[in-house]
DNA sequence: CGCAATCTTGAATCATTTCAACATAAGTGG
DNA sequence: CCACTTATGTTGAAATGATTCAAGATTGCG
């Protein structure tokens, strides 16, 4: 069940038998949520993290009136709200683009991780530090790359997540999204991501169609967004 | 000598006597950085975390050509690079921007911490989720809010983050940046910078000069910035 | 005092947004 | 399975916020 986490993880570090049945046993009950669904509010009291098994899921905040930023998506294998465990409430949204599995976790189980595997615990504060490096990459996007270097990054950035967790089919991934929600995670509107699109089929870079993302030039892509994966953080070091 | 940071962690949570024993003797040593230096860089192995004491610090990363973002600036009593201690290495560099008094935190230590200390770990954890808020407002920031609201909304946060470790002197901080440096926080150029900087003095909201913030008028500077202190997470929440 | 860094301003340009219309795709119920 | 409805995608033209370029003013430092 949790198979995606152990790959993601144990691209980075070691996990023995010991530590692996400790991780399958933080899980108390899975949960089903529909697509397009806030499942958490800025805010509210939380008691459990939830691990994502299967779907895409995003965080989000709002400013009054318009404008929605999204600051991270999640792929099968993250931990939407790791970091409600220390931090007890989150200050914004998680909310689910398709129909969600998730794992869930109570604080109390991740406590106990605490008090008695200390090498765990600092995997899965690593696996927290993973959420962060993405959110100064993802800075860097929104405060100095224009419309065309941020569509490649992340088309670049999701290729390379979802290879870890096995989720690419061949040079193409399933992406679904809408235009308006790509652009929420972009700082662009709608009509300016779908004049990007346009440009990068037409330099045959890649291509955005029915929900599906095709690296028709990976190279080229990396190139034009100065994707570099080194912030994803997959080298193994171990301990 | 650790006060400042003390004063950060006990806004949020209790720290009895022994456990404050345990943070001073984190410290091997107390190092000083003259200005605009960059002390770690990106990829560089490292074996201790960095404690500011006193001056002005921030995580960068470069675009290639130009285009540098600022992903946080550090204040006295921040970890500049707590992350390293999971991470191994950093996905960007950090540079000093005064001269700088630093403590260091040998990653031995903080693994002994981890093995005999789990509150503290949770609270250090805790402390890395903070950077991690900050990101995510900067974020929304970068990605949604105009020039007006960029820089009305960083000096916000700074005026809030200053007044938890006693850098406040009455409605006005030190900012040692200039122009250009506060640009490259924002994702602006320092032209449009210094246009947006004459228009919040002269509706009398800020005054930047010399070095210098004051805060003329904080309820209508946070009304423009739309600034919610929520996400600093400053409550007090034991355990 | 004089040099270098920083700040300030104007004018032209540019990337992105806004507004608006239309096209296409994707459900939904009869 | 079609007709209808709604969501999503596409494109053009005008408007706008921010950038670029360039020059001059001010400040700070040795």
């Amino acid at each position: 069940m949790i198979e995606k986490l152990l790959m993601k993880l144990r691209r980075r570090d070691d996990i023995d038998a010991q530590e692996e049945k400790v991780l399958r046993d933080m899980v108390s009950e899975v949960r089903d949520f529909p697509g397009k669904t806030t499942i958490i509010r800025e805010g509210e009291p939380l008691k459990h993290s939830t691990l994502l098994l299967d779907g895409l899921m995003g965080r989000y905040k709002d400013l009054r009136g318009a404008g929605r930023q999204i600051t991270e998506l999640h792929i099968p294998g993250d931990f939407a709200d790791l970091h409600s465990f220390t931090l007890k409430h989150l200050d914004h949204d998680i909310m689910t683009y398709t129909p969600c599995r998730v794992a869930i976790v109570p604080h109390d189980r991740l406590k106990r991780i605490t008090e008695e595997q200390p090498h765990l615990t600092r995997l899965l504060w690593f696996s927290t530090m993973m959420d962060a490096a993405l959110h100064r990459e993802w800075e860097l996007t929104l405060g100095r790359r224009d419309g065309l270097a941020r569509v490649a990054h992340i088309f670049c950035e999701l290729d390379a997540r979802l290879d870890i967790v096995g989720l690419m089919s061949g040079d193409s991934f399933a992406l679904p999204l809408n235009q308006t929600e790509l652009a929420e995670c972009l700082g662009l509107t709608s009509v300016h991501v779908n004049r990007v699109l346009r440009e990068l089929r037409a330099r045959g870079l890649v291509e955005f169609r029915g929900k599906r993302v095709t690296m028709s030039d990976r190279a080229g892509l990396r190139e034009v967004a100065e994707f570099d994966p080194a912030y994803l953080y997959m080298q193994n070091c171990p301990r």
